[in-house]
RNA sequence: GGUCCUGUCGUCUAGUGGUUUAGGAUAUCUGGUUCUCAUCCAGAAGAUCGCGGGUUCGAAUCCCGCCAGGAUCACCA
């Protein structure tokens, strides 16, 4: 074990999107690659955004994708609670330790003073900061009212494992509420100091924290604390490729990702190369090859939007490279209700064909119910098929009952069905895009379906030859 | 507005001064696989490397300026 220790510490505030699960995932990786810890945090230090049931919705979404944390709040773990609303006294005595060395004091001013020194600089064009409106003397703190952090401005420059060399001047650095006044810490505060009684070595988040990370800078000297390794990744985009992908602009659920169908290794395999590669042309990882081959320096600084057309093939990669056992195992709840009288040996024949078609489970009723249930007549299917919407329907009843003649002799088997449907052809002498599209429409009803011969072979005999004798004109 | 980050085919990306007429993947289109859908195979189209200067024999790659997009400036995280 090394002592890399790496933590995801969302708030309970609602589902996880693709650009969290993200964020989690290269942590993850991180700290499986250097055979050290992986820590799940709950911070719910805003009773009011909390969203009830939120933590469960979390935590099975990180399980989802396959990504599993050695210490957590429903695990507990060496440096337990991993609760954030659980830590109030810790948070306490570190702000205490604030005050006590001169560098924390009580808020004096209310929300409208607050609001109305905001104003004047606007008004004025000036940048607002707190700290030239910082009282001379500060009152004792009764260890309830808010608490401001005494911020020590100076110019900053970092390394940040990503983005490299960054830097800001002392404008950036401002006094800010450690302690709120329902004596809860802002974030601003508690992670910095869970982060150093968890050991974190790496914290790994998204940019939007980057404008943020002087004013870290400051308090982790104020603490005296040394600041673990920053990994700033870029966001996740839109689909516009513009704005970071975000719940308000219509970013699913996670797990509604594993409603559709989508198979959790291509999901991990997705978000890992959304931002990272290796340099090579590999496009497909394995969960061993990425914790092998992750490499923090190799993450790209610029944003990426989220496609799912991407995603959408990389699911079906994974479908097709299933033994259908393993795929008929994960599709078990996909089924159409109809399928519900059919054993398993049907089922799996049918998955068989449909298989290398499938892109997510849940496309599979709309690909499979014509193999459990007869779909209603639609004569559209005919009428609009550039083989067949010649044809008389005479024509097309003489031509069935050739066809039922025929099949009616066969054994079903795929062999035997393929040879006696190109002796039709002869027979009738139809081209096979006229001949085997209507005994594919009349067989079926369906848009489309697998090859005639397997289809029919699966269907069986009697279900075939009832449907073809179903359609007279 | 201040500060900071980013900028290569529609999208994900390779590329760190010279086998680059900018490579791969995906998406799109075409052809083939005796019907449809898909898979697979073959092929096409798609990027004035954000723009403008400079350094250099040579720049997507280095330097300067500009532009555009984004993030952030809360008792939210």
């Amino acid at each position: 074990m090394s002592d890399i220790r790496t933590r995801f510490a969302p708030s309970p505030t609602g589902f996880l999107h693709v650009g969290g699960v993200r964020t989690a995932l290269y942590a993850w990786l991180i700290a499986r690659q250097g055979n050290g810890q992986f820590i799940l945090r709950i911070e719910d230090t805003d009773k009011v955004r909390e969203v009830e049931g939120s933590i469960k919705h979390i935590m099975d979404s990180l399980r989802f994708v396959g990504i599993n944390w050695d210490e957590g709040p429903d695990i507990g773990g060496n440096f337990e609670p991993y609760k954030q609303s659980q830590r109030l006294e810790t948070y306490k005595q570190w702000a205490q330790t604030l005050v006590d060395s001169g560098r924390a004091y009580p808020d004096p001013y209310t929300q409208e003073e607050l609001n109305g020194l905001r104003e004047k600089s606007k008004s004025e064009k000036k940048p607002f900061l707190f700290r030239d409106h910082r009282p001379e003397k500060f009152d004792k703190w009764d260890g309830k009212a808010t608490l401001r952090f005494k911020s020590d401005p100076k110019p900053y420059t970092w390394h940040d494992e990503v983005l490299g060399k960054l830097s800001t001047g002392p404008e950036v650095v401002d006094d800010f509420i450690i302690m709120k006044s329902d004596g809860f810490p802002t974030y601003n505060f508690c992670h910095i100091i869970d982060d150093h009684l968890m050991k974190i070595t790496h914290v790994v988040r998204s940019q939007e924290f980057i404008s943020s990370t002087p004013k870290f800078l400051n308090l982790y000297e104020a603490l005296e604390f040394n600041h673990p390794k920053f990994v700033t990744l870029p966001f996740v985009m839109g689909p516009d490729g513009k704005k970071k992908l975000s719940k308000r602009d219509g970013a699913k659920d996670i797990l509604d990702y594993q409603k559709e169908g989508y198979d959790p290794r291509a999901l991990m395999n997705f978000l890992a190369t959304l931002g990272w590669n290796d340099g090579t042309t590999q496009e497909i990882f394995s969960e061993e090859e990425l914790i092998e081959k992750f490499d923090i320096s190799r993450i790209n600084k610029s944003g990426a939007s989220f496609d799912e057309q991407r995603l959408i093939w990389m699911n079906g990669h994974y479908i097709r490279s299933m033994s259908i056992e393993e795929l008929y195992d994960k599709v078990r709840d996909y089924w159409p209700k109809s399928a519900d009288n059919f054993d398993d040996v049907y089922k799996m024949k049918v998955l068989g064909l449909v298989q290398e078609r499938l892109k997510f489970y849940s496309e599979i009723p709309s690909l499979t119910n014509f193999f459990f249930e007869d779909l209603e007549i639609n004569e559209s299917l005919i009428k609009d098929n550039k083989f067949l919407k010649n044809l008389s329907d005479q024509e097309i009843n003489n031509l069935l009952q050739i066809v039922t003649k025929s099949l009616s002799g066969s054994d079903f088997s795929v062999e035997d069905l393929s040879n006696r449907l190109n002796s039709l052809l002869s027979e009738t002498n139809k081209k096979p895009g006229e001949l085997f599209s209507l005994i594919r429409i009349v067989s079926t009803w369906a848009p489309s379906s697998p090859p005639l011969a397997e289809s029919l072979s699966v269907l069986g005999k009697k279900r075939t030859i009832d449907r073809i004798s179903n359609y007279s004109i």
